[in-house]
DNA sequence: CGGAATCCAAATTGATACTG
DNA sequence: CAGTATCAATTTGGATTCCG
């Protein structure tokens, strides 16, 4: 069978799947390029997420191979997440997303922002 | 303000929202390289998806500026849609997403797909 | 601190039927 | 062909409470 943009679209998509998720990318964002975040990090860097949302999300991350957990031992608890070797090897992906995104065009932008703000609590 | 990887990643956010969405990239990756597709195709190349949800996607992609949607004013009716040039300029980054998921895990891959495979007809 | 569990509200999605 | 409309089912998300 020959390797055409269809069916590497149609194979590319159980793969991809793997990003969707409200929060996921915004995760990934912040583990971006090897930084290793503990959850409450996570939890503040990322303004409207919830407790639950953001393990619901790693969780899933974790389960399908992209981000990896390490759990401390101690007391306070302590556990932190940094990308898998194959998450690693997503960060060029991110980074022209990244590039994408930074080029939209400005009323778009604003706009795209705008829906965001919904959620904010003031500014 | 300096331009940080946090601010990035929560500027880009915004953005990226646009990509959210059960069919979406998936639909990207049909227009991926600046093809033209018309409805009846898309519906036909994208197995799991409902007319309405194929509707849906597309429109938002189009209220996004991602995609472009031309009517063909004729019977009967003929609607194509492509990629805009923002669209366009995103296929880097698909593909980056391309290489990514191909490089995923063998056996990664193959529970991702099993997971894809809950809707398929056949084979 | 990091998380599990529960309950409930809201958004998404799907199936179906109808239309220009 | 390319939609729209409607309703039911599923999923998702948030708030709260409890646990190691």
């Amino acid at each position: 069978m020959s390797y055409t943009a269809e069916t590497a679209a149609q194979g590319v998509q159980n793969v991809v799947r793997a990003l969707e998720g409200r929060w996921k990318l915004v995760i990934l964002f912040q583990l971006f390029g090897g930084q290793v975040r503990r959850f409450s990090d996570l939890e503040r860097a990322i303004p409207g997420v919830s407790q639950k949302m953001l393990i619901q999300q790693l969780r899933q991350l974790e389960g399908d191979g992209v981000v990896a957990r390490v759990v401390h031992h101690q007391v306070p608890p302590k556990v932190e997440y940094h990308l898998t070797e194959w998450g690693q090897s997503l960060c060029p992906a991110l980074d022209a997303l990244l590039i994408w995104a930074e080029s939209a065009p400005p009323e778009l932008r604003s706009r795209l922002v705008e829906v965001m703000r919904s959620h904010e609590p003031d500014a």
